[in-house]
Parts: C-alpha cells; sequence; structure tokens
DNA sequence: ACATATTGTTACCCTAAAAGAAACAATATC
DNA sequence: GATATTGTTTCTTTTAGGGTAACAATATGT
C-alpha cells in the first residue's frame, strides 16, 4: 500500500486470527485472505513469528499454524520486536559538520531523546496482551 | 537517505539552531549547513514551523529567522505537531472481508492501541522542552 | 526605482523501502 | 510417490521521502 511499514499491524492481525478460536487447522492462504494480502507476504511475517516463537508452524501436507503460548502470554510488545518493525522516528544521518556546535552535539542528544520516546511507546505495548486484542475484537464485531 | 521521515529529526535540529544563541541573523542557507542538507528542503520544514507559530521569519534582503517563543516554552511534540510527522506505527489499509470476524473487527481495535501508544509516545514528547535539548547539546559537546 | 538577498512555493527527478508476485526448495502427510 | 503445506529467494511494482532547481513574493539598501 504504502512507502510505510505495516508488518507490525499485520502480524497482529495474524496473531489475532490464529487466537481467535474458530477453527485450529489454519494455513497461511487463510490468514491471507482474511488479511486481504498476497500468501507470500504473509508467509514472509508468519516466519519471523514462527522464529521468535509466538507461533508453531507445521510444514507438508496438513501444515497448519497456531499460537505457540496461551494468548494472554503474548504481549503487543512480543510481535512488534518480533517482525523488527522500525523506530517510532528516525534521525536524519547527515555528516556533522565539524565546525557547528550544534551539529557536533545533536547526534548524542537526538538518540538519547528517541530512545526514552521509543521506550515509553514499547511500554505501552506490554501492557496490551493478544487475549485483549481478540476480547476487544469480539466486542467490536 | 531512508524511506523514513526525518523532518522531525531535522526540525529539532533547525530549533536547536536557532535557540543556541551564537548568532541572531541566522538564514535558511546557514541552518542547512549545519544540518547538511539542501536550502531548499530545511526552507520546506522552516515554513512548517513558521506556520507552527514556532518561529519568525523575515523575507527580503537581510532576511533571518528567529525562535518565536523562549526555548524553555517550545516542548518536542510542538515541533513534532508542526512538522506533520507520521503516527508511531502504520496500519495496513486492506479492505475488510466481510465474511471473517477478525478481518471486521480489526480495524476499530488496532485504531485504539495505536492510539494509546501515540498519546504515550507523545507524553514523552511534552516532558523535553528545547532548552532541555540546547543544554543537552552544549553539555555533549 | 532598481538591484539584491532573502523566504516561500512549486515542480520534477532520484532513490530506497515496502509490498506484490512467482518460483522453487524443504518437508510432512496420505 | 503424489500432494499440500511452510520457508526462502528473487524480481517487479508502487510509493513516500528527499534532492534539486526554478521561480514567485517580499523586504532592504543604494
Amino acid at each position: 500500500m504504502s512507502a510505510n511499514n505495516t508488518q507490525f499491524s499485520i502480524a497482529i492481525h495474524l496473531m489475532a486470527g490464529l487466537g481467535y478460536g474458530v477453527r485450529s487447522d489454519i494455513t497461511s492462504t487463510d490468514l491471507a485472505s482474511s488479511v486481504n494480502a498476497c500468501p507470500s507476504f504473509v508467509r514472509r511475517i508468519l516466519s519471523k513469528l514462527s522464529k521468535a516463537g509466538l507461533v508453531r508452524t507445521m510444514r507438508g501436507k496438513s501444515g497448519t499454524c497456531q499460537l505457540a503460548r496461551p494468548a494472554d502470554d503474548i504481549t503487543l510488545l512480543d510481535i512488534y520486536e518480533a517482525v523488527d518493525a522500525p523506530k517510532v522516528f528516525a534521525v536524519h544521518a547527515y555528516p556533522a559538520q565539524s565546525l557547528c556546535p550544534v551539529s557536533c552535539g545533536f547526534k548524542p542528544m537526538i538518540d538519547h531523546v528517541l530512545e526514552k520516546a521509543q521506550i515509553s511507546f514499547e511500554e505501552t505495548l506490554t501492557e496490551t496482551t493478544l487475549a485483549d486484542v481478540i476480547t476487544e475484537i469480539k466486542k467490536g464485531t
């Protein structure tokens, strides 16, 4: 859709699909049709989730995907880290002008600010579990 | 550099340059050389800061830029809002599959999650003023 | 009045990241 | 051994961000 990374959002969708509970034999194609994205792309994200230990996948005929842990033991931060999503804001990376004190002192300062903001963002993510997400989806529909 | 938006980071740099205090007759070209970006791009960001009332600019010969308010009365959130930086994470925008409850209930849920994370991120930004930023730059150099 | 130096805005191009898509390898089931 | 799945690679397409230049708008100074 855009040049913005939506993998975190999609990953939450996938996890919610797996944890929703209607069926237990869900394939990447099923998930792809729920997300409305191409199966290949979904499998790429699913593979990350699998490597992070959030999802158990089974290859071969009648292969399926399942949550590796109970939904209330998975936070949004777990998912965020699994897909290796980009930071909340990017820092420009121009070479510092050695004559300019602002240019020289900028990098350490902005890194510090970014880190603080990032941590605060991630803390919010730990406050919501996949179980919460699923509950809210069921409520909203 | 990347497909990520660095205008927020650059805007902080510009504001710090204006508030640093070495000179009061700073032009967009001066700022551009400090940031190491092209003047035109800097002016585009500067223009946003001006429209947001954070910077006073003067056109014409010997035109300059100045902070419109004291640095301790400007927070990072002011700057963030001025440049209209992107949200902390993007939500995928595929059409919902009407047959799938997860697909249908997903949007309101993720919007809620995003809003919470966004607010928490922005609160962190209010905790740091431009004066803090400048102090830290001076300390670091 | 006119030349000049600045900000403000627009338009266009280039690049890099994200996503779509297809092909194929690896693997398990029947 | 046929088949259906996940896993991985590769290529293409799309899109947003940024680089750049040109010019409009505006104020200063001579």
